[in-house]
DNA sequence: AAACTATTTCTATGAATATCGAAATAGCAA
DNA sequence: TTGCTATTTCGATATTCATAGAAATAGTTT
């Protein structure tokens, strides 16, 4: 009953960058995949413009649900696991 | 890596209902509460308009997250449990 | 330096959201 | 039936979102 704004601000903000299936399909191939994910890739599997892709590793990484490592031009995409563990855990088993 | 269209949509359109703040507490409310939740309460505890309310629970109902129970002009509000448990199992204890 | 590759930002657009107050709906009670 | 209470719908508005293409940025390779 009692009322914890900041978590439930937070909790918020983590199910609105949840709430588009393309990112949802992010978050799962970076779960199943052996390898990191560049934006290239996710736009030939999905069949999105780049540009759109960055936008939502964008949302997915100011929510905090990934990481990106750069190497040269390419930058690429992980699972920020603190974020799962602390406010989503087990929901990566459910996907 | 194997891309499941309709669980993918449900799921973001779970996560949609819950990208809301106050929805959020609407939903730790009824967790934590011992009795069911009305317009009324709600509108009184959160602070919003008993409209806003209204469009809220809508939300929540077409999502699948909740049921209402109507009893003369005043509709109770409770946890849709099966949805919880097929898509989202654990996700209450985390709130 | 010039050409190439990968990503991001910008611009534009159409769709969806959150909010409130007012009006409508519907049941209850006197 | 008239008034009271609870909720929903409607109308309006301001904001945010998802998308793509074009332009900009930045690193690589020759």
């Amino acid at each position: 009953m009692n009322i914890e704004i900041a978590k439930e601000n937070k909790l918020a903000e983590l199910f609105g960058a949840l709430s588009e299936p393309n990112r949802i399909r992010i978050i799962k191939i970076l779960r199943d995949s052996d390898h990191e994910l560049n934006c290239g890739e996710v736009s030939r599997l999905l069949q999105i413009a780049p540009s759109t892709v960055s936008y939502h590793f964008k949302a997915l990484r100011q929510a905090g649900l990934t990481k990106t490592r750069q190497q040269a031009q390419t930058k690429y995409l992980s699972l920020n696991m603190e974020t799962f563990n602390r406010y989503l855990p087990s929901f990566l088993d459910s996907l």
